[in-house]
DNA sequence: TGTACAACATCGAATAATTCGATGATTTAG
DNA sequence: CTAAATCATCGAATTATTCGATGTTGTACA
């Protein structure tokens, strides 16, 4: 009852060589064999595909629709073909990516559109967790790739470390806190504290990074948090890159806070031994470790 | 070397069946039947899609995606197999129309929009021309339907009238013209006329419906010449349905022109009598009815 | 640890689908 | 009027698919 690709190719060969017996010439079939198979196709749709009152067969209105859509149909089965030709040549069928959203998502979404405008076959699908999360979520889907800020080390991971990412300490130079010098903690904690709130970010946290103080103000980003902070509102951690610029013209000033002022991470990329990255895989590191 | 529908019918079977013994029972088949389906499509695409190295065969990431790209595949078919049905019930595979640039737009399109929200197999073709251009490309195309405002009457054609169409001369109450009275031709060549400008419709008029002043003003479409008229840039026909509120509210002035100051078109739906409309023609046509 | 069962592969025979090669009826081109 | 081109049809040959039976391996359960 369906149709077969077979029937649509034989009728598009027809429709494009001109004749029953010049497509059969094309398909290395006989004229006969070419005729049989047309004869089938009207008879699986229950229809006539060719006029054949006239002397040479013509598409009636309804073939023609129907070669609109054999053709789609093809093109559809050569893409499944193709595809697995490129799985065969070393482009793995999807890739599983963990990472953790502490990270600056910039950077990563520009390797990842750069990944998807070359038209690679893979499929890539990206997953966010947090902290400690980022690696129990690579194990437990068993991820091919991690991009983590810590990690427990493993000999059947390979761990690749990228360019160091440093936050610091700030708050606006209007600030009461921007004039003190040697901060304690305690002092700290009668201010506002900013920091960029996500659901599955506390759960992970656990509070463990924040300095304890009666008030938290939780932003939805980066950008938001910096924007509370150029207001003065509080005080907080910031990528060091997104606030390099206004600690140099004096907007914002770096915290004299004893407990120390400076962090820094060192993002790892990881994927494991047993199971080598696909050309894919591959290609994405490179870039992400471009873009870091 | 291409792939074949019943390959992937029998895989997608087998994946929702979970076995390939279930899916045989299933696709009323043998479940050594199967086997070799799965086994043939393996070895047309050249690589495995299931793996059988456990009890019992789990998809391989390729496979996988090759059971995605099939089920569209199969989706695809059924489509058209459902075309085909739609046109054996009486839709006819595609509908050509030919309408007249004069007419109001707005009716035809609301009565085009209809139809595809309908979801209609048919192909609707529309395309304009102007005045005796229409009926001349309906002769030429051997198009179903026409929508014209003027044409050669012939036996073997179908026509119905719709609803009178009536534009009228005016201006700006601001306009010298609106406090004349009893205007003739030469009065009117000494002020701007404006006009629906485009490329066909200026060759196939031959400037026989402007009132050759000095100086006319060709507009984009009627919004725009609304527009212009309310400036009381110049004069012009309006259609009677755009402007009837304006002249209530005395914004605009009917012009007492003695060769008459109001103009009346009937628009035509013609057919063909030895071509009967299909299903979607003879929707489209109940459709403009109401819309005009 | 058997034992019964369920998984899938494989094999040869049976059946079905497709192709071939030849022929026929029409239509076109020159 | 003839040669060539159109497509249909037919029986035989060839391929493709299915069937039914059997083999091998892993699982579940007592």
């Amino acid at each position: 009852m369906p149709v077969d690709l077979e029937s649509i190719k034989v009728l598009a060969a027809v429709v494009s060589a001109g004749s029953f017996a010049k497509a059969a010439e094309k398909l290395n079939k006989t004229q006969s064999s070419v005729s049989y198979q047309i004869q089938k196709l009207e008879q699986r749709l229950g229809t006539e595909v060719f006029d054949r009152s006239a002397y040479r067969a013509e598409l009636t209105p309804v073939g023609e629709r129907i070669l609109a859509e054999g053709q789609r149909l093809l093109n559809q089965a050569k893409h499944l073909s193709s595809l697995v030709d490129q799985f065969s040549e070393g482009w793995e069928p999807r890739l599983e990516l963990v990472v953790d959203g502490m990270l600056p998502s910039l950077p990563l979404l520009a390797a990842l559109k750069e990944m998807a405008d070359l038209n690679i076959p893979t499929h890539i699908q990206l997953r966010v967790e947090y902290l400690g999360g980022v690696q129990q979520r690579f194990e437990q889907d068993n991820a091919d790739l991690m991009l983590a800020l810590e990690y427990q080390a493993d000999n059947r991971l390979s761990v690749q470390a990228l360019a160091d990412l440093k936050t610091v300490l700030v708050v606006a130079a209007t600030h009461p806190l921007a004039q003190m010098r040697a901060i304690e903690l305690a002092q700290l904690q009668h201010h506002i504290e900013l920091t960029v709130h996500d659901s599955s970010y506390n759960k992970a946290y656990g509070g463990r990074q924040t300095f304890g103080g009666e008030r938290v103000f939780y932003l939805s980003d980066f950008r938001a948090k910096l924007e509370a902070l150029n207001l003065g509102l509080g005080f907080g951690w910031m990528p060091m890159v997104m606030v390099q610029h206004l600690l140099d013209s004096g907007e914002l000033v770096e915290l004299d806070y004893l407990g120390g002022s400076r962090h820094r991470y060192t993002p790892v990329l990881v994927n494991r031994l047993d199971r080598p990255l696909g050309r894919a895989g591959l290609l994405l590191s490179e870039k992400i470790r471009q873009c870091f």
